[in-house]
RNA sequence: UCCCUAGUAGCUCAGUUGGUUAGAGCGGCGGACUGUUAAUCCGUAGGUCGUAGGUUCAAGUCCUACCUGGGGAGCCA
């Protein structure tokens, strides 16, 4: 007989067939006459409750079903006598698929630390948490492609290896044949990258977007979807070595354009999460005030789901770099000199302004754009004030910048100058150079981190939580 | 990488100004009881106190280094 998942079964519409569940035991309540096992098989936050009649089974099968074996259910599907779920599994027939020795298996029927669980991650899968977070990751890499698919945009995979070191988004790991102990040297004691496996220095991508670009420059719009690479010493609960990363790249689209694109987007995938993922959003939304029940009021964040609805409903705040000073020279902490960075034209806003603006100002997502052009990177619009290029931070609460894009510099003369000026090697970026010498359109894209927005749809808070597993420093286990 | 902080039983933690045989709750195991809801009740086992040095008559407790986790900062997505 075919399983059913305990998705379907839960949906009610079986009562009284016989069905198959199969799944993994979360707990189990016991009695010499009737047994209550939880079994929960991933496909909900919902367990199926199971009643075995003691009777029915033999004492060897009943004392293996523990927390965290695997067993295959036959039975009728009945209205519950108890309270707390509406049906429940008469089993028939228990098979033990696979046991779990209750002295050794390490997650217990208890609240664990993510700490604990972060360092059983192979096994936090098991848990409601964590089963919840990554079919919501799920859910949220689908709801990208179909968002992308619906506008018309191409899923490019551009590549994970690269020989371009220009795109300054940080250290990059280095990949390579050459043997670690012994590479083969020039004649002047410089390792041989000639004999490397491809005949030069390569590392992982940092960015996809220079070979976005390639693509969106023909066929129109493009994202990328992989993973990302940087091996900045990087100890927060915002950073991760490896992680994932979404960049649209558009041709004919102004700044304008591309901050519309990135803030009707992020409301996509909300507005697809509340749809799709309402279970597992209210199971995560009671464990986030459970959490904080015991902080000050004024300290506690708002309800999950009110928080997703509230940046669904409103329209981010959009305001220049220029404003942001402004606004951050009249604050109060400004004022009182509570901020530990100063605040000057120029300078890069610290985690402290732009929490400021967003949490504290304005209590929603801002845009900020038209940064000074010392502080961004050479690929960026020059405005015609020749301080400033079309930048755009999206910012949200608790996360910070979420999204990094700019529209993009179209002018080859404009690029190769800025270029030189921040020792870009102009010569070995003549491919991307290129689709500005030939057939040149203004251009926009942005990149979302991938895990970064599960943060903030799940409500968690440490990056490492919301990735299956995390690749830190000092840490790649798993 | 910098600042702060923590590492004691499978898990979460307590351990007083350094002072005999290191404690609790949960989990495990044994039993009792019950249409139960991370059940309840009784009993029981379980710890080279992160690692390596040092101070001291005496170190879980003090000092140094290192490792690992957490909070904050920088870099950024």
């Amino acid at each position: 007989m075919k399983r059913t998942k305990i998705k379907d079964i839960l949906l009610g519409e079986k009562a009284n067939d016989t069905v198959v569940a199969k799944g993994w035991v979360r707990t189990k309540r016991g009695s010499k006459n009737v047994y209550f096992i939880a079994l929960n098989d991933g496909s909900t936050i919902h367990n199926l409750q199971v009643v075995a009649d003691v009777n029915n089974f033999d004492e060897s099968l009943l004392r293996e079903i523990n927390t965290g074996a695997a067993l295959s259910i036959t039975g009728r599907l009945t209205e519950s006598a108890g309270s707390g779920q509406n049906i429940e599994l008469i089993a028939a027939q228990i098979e033990l698929l696979g046991a779990a020795d209750p002295e050794q298996y390490p997650i217990q029927p208890k609240k664990h630390s993510l700490e604990f669980l972060r360092e059983n991650a192979h096994l936090r899968f098991r848990t409601n948490t964590f089963s919840a977070i990554f079919r919501i990751r799920h859910a949220m890499a689908f709801a990208i492609h179909k968002y992308f698919n619906g506008k018309g945009f191409n899923y490019l995979h551009t590549p994970i290896i690269t020989a371009s070191d220009a795109e300054g988004a940080g250290q990059m790991f280095r990949v390579s044949t050459l043997d670690p102990k012994n590479p083969p040297l020039t004649e002047t004691g410089e390792i041989d990258y000639s004999q490397d496996f491809f005949g030069k220095p390569t590392n992982l991508t940092v960015s996809g977007q220079l070979e976005g670009e390639l693509g969106a420059m023909a066929l129109g719009e493009i994202y990328t979807f992989g993973p990302t690479f940087r091996a900045e010493n990087s100890n927060t609960a915002r950073h991760l070595a490896e992680f994932w990363m979404i960049e649209p790249e558009m041709a004919f689209y102004d700044l304008k354009d591309n901050m519309d694109l990135a803030e009707e987007f992020l409301k996509s995938l909300i507005q697809y999460a509340l749809e799709n993922c309402m279970d597992d959003l209210q199971f995560l939304a009671s464990r986030l005030q459970q959490e904080e029940k015991d902080k000050p009021a004024d300290q506690r964040s708002m309800d999950l789901i009110e928080k997703l609805k509230f940046v669904l409903e409103n329209d981010f705040i959009r305001i220049t770099y220029t404003e942001a000073i402004e606004i951050l020279k009249n604050s109060t902490p400004y004022k009182k000199k509570k901020f530990q960075f100063p605040v000057e034209w120029g300078i890069d806003l610290q985690s402290e302004h732009e929490r400021y603006l967003v949490e504290k100002h304005f209590k929603c997502p801002v845009i900020l754009i038209n940064y000074p052009k010392e502080i961004k990177a050479f690929y960026m619009k020059q405005n015609d004030d020749g301080k400033t290029v079309g930048a755009m931070d999206v910012l949200f609460p608790q996360i910070g910048e979420i999204i990094g894009g700019s529209q993009r510099e179209e002018n080859l003369e404009k690029l190769e100058t800025r270029m030189r000026e921040m020792n870009i090697p102009v010569e070995e970026m003549w491919w991307y150079l290129d689709t500005r010498r030939f057939g040149s359109v203004v251009h926009s894209g942005f990149g979302l981190g991938f895990e970064r927005f599960i943060l903030f749809v799940t409500g968690m808070g440490n990056i490492r939580d919301v990735i299956p597993f995390a690749r830190t420093p000092k840490n790649a286990e798993f």
